[in-house]
RNA sequence: GACCUGGUAGCUCAGCUGGUAGAGCAUCUCCCUUUUAAGGAGAGGGUCCUGGGUUCGAGCCCCAGCCAGGUCA
């Protein structure tokens, strides 16, 4: 009997992942995993993380599987809330998230899952794996979207590897969303009705300004607001010698300075600020809405744009450096000066977009046929084929 | 110094021939969402510069003052 480790976190979704493994004939046993301690930053009134143990263990009894809790709570602040911290402080937006899949759950998480003596660890993540079976008699692993497209969570783990994805398993990735409630309501599984997670995974909703202050100090700036006509917005589109030109030219951010626009209020730090943001600037009197179209830490200024469609905002290519470029799947890797057609987001649920990657020395192009607004660095682009996420990087 | 224009929600402004005020932005709340954002739905918020006067009744009319911007000397 093959034996799999779940990782229950008091949710719905983890729930019905360890009952169907254990109708599908695995030994389960089920793992809660305690991520976070401090409890100063979190919105909610009491500590999460009780209850949710409370109901994994509630669940676990249920169904006859062994439980334990691990606290990882000094790995993920190692691995992932210092690493949230570092990368606000460079002005980039990161996705603990992401890392937190990684590093956490199919890293430490799965190290103890194997020291346990299991085979696999599975989640309560909407997607779904794949096998292919190669001549050679060894296996690649898919990443494939979940069937419910609008729970799909292979976003989130655009980080895997072939050999974190090999001990995976994900139960309910063939299943809606209200097809895992009825599921769980059938069996009586208290999570049942239990509201959707949201928030940083295993931390919960976290007031973001007041979680980063605990480190990054604040600092007054001054918020810029730059014309929609500003030059650098007009600058004629010059005749390209060859693809690569064009596709560094159309990378490039804009660099604005302080007199490329009038000031129109005050920050108390540009670290607190990611691109495309509007709520919190605490700037009105105009006609549309201010947007962050560029946040500069060093000097301390934030640069506005009036509006949603500002051009500011759009953007037709980003860039992925080597170092930050991975491939889900190794054996699609691009070589130098190979293109390929895929559908790419840069975002958790944006609908996918029709996207060129084209390969250079140090790194990978994705070139949207449609401008992108707010594409934010520090964020994760990952691509598709079909349904397959065969690749994801760091945008820079 | 004279003259002109304007002082209305946190901000930018609208307010018809007088009948006790509105819009956008901002703010707050909720919804959506296992990242950051965005998005959707609601809500709160005004001694209408001050003091007099006319009027049944004034943000709108009259007088005086204060403030801001401008014009002319």
């Amino acid at each position: 009997m093959k034996k799999v480790v779940v990782g229950l976190s008091g949710g719905v979704d983890s729930s019905v992942t360890a009952y169907l493994l254990k109708e599908q004939g695995y030994e389960v046993i089920g793992l809660f995993m305690k991520n976070w301690v401090d409890d100063s930053v979190i919105i909610s009134e009491e500590c999460p993380w009780v209850e949710d143990s409370n109901d994994a263990l509630i669940v676990a009894e249920k169904l006859g599987i062994p439980f334990q809790t691990v606290d990882l709570s000094a790995e993920y602040k190692e691995r992932i809330v210092d690493y949230m911290f570092s990368e606000y402080e460079k002005g980039r937006t990161p996705n603990p998230d992401v890392l937190c899949n990684r590093e956490i759950k199919f890293d430490v998480f799965l190290k103890i899952a194997l020291q346990l003596g299991a085979d696999y660890v599975a989640t309560g993540h909407y997607c779904r794996k794949g096998t292919i079976k190669n001549e050679d008699g060894s296996e690649t692993y898919q990443l494939l979207a979940g069937v419910d497209k609008n729970k799909d969570q292979s976003y989130f783990l655009c980080q895997l590897s072939q050999e974190q994805l090999s001990k995976a398993l994900f139960p309910i990735g063939d299943l809606t969303k209200p097809e895992v409630r009825k599921i769980a309501a059938e069996n009586d599984l208290i999570t049942a009705d239990k509201k959707d997670s949201q928030g940083l995974c295993f931390v919960g909703k976290v007031h973001l300004p007041e979680f980063l202050q605990q480190k990054l100090s604040p600092k007054k700036g001054v918020i810029v607001e730059v014309p929609t006509d500003a030059s650098q917005f007009l600058v004629t589109v010059p005749a390209f010698q060859n693809k690569r030109e064009e596709l560094a030219f159309n990378a490039e951010k804009p660099l604005y300075s302080q007199t490329d626009g009038k000031v129109v209020g005050e920050h108390q730090g540009a670290h607190y600020f990611t691109i495309g943001q509007r709520k919190g600037l605490n700037v009105g009197g105009t006609k549309e809405p201010l947007f962050v179209i560029d946040t500069d830490v060093e000097k301390n200024i934030i640069y506005t744009g009036q509006g949603k469609l500002h051009p500011g905002l759009y953007r037709h290519t980003l860039f992925v450096t080597d170092d930050e470029l991975h491939w889900v799947r190794p054996d699609l890797a691009l070589k130098v000066d190979e293109t390929l057609e895929v559908m790419a987001r840069i975002r958790y649920r944006q609908p996918l977009q029709p996207a060129t990657l084209y390969k250079i020395e140090n790194g990978l192009y994705v070139d949207f046929k449609e401008k992108q607004s707010a594409i934010t660095e520090g964020q994760f682009v990952a691509w598709y084929m079909d349904d397959e996420l065969v690749g994801s990087g760091v945008i820079s």
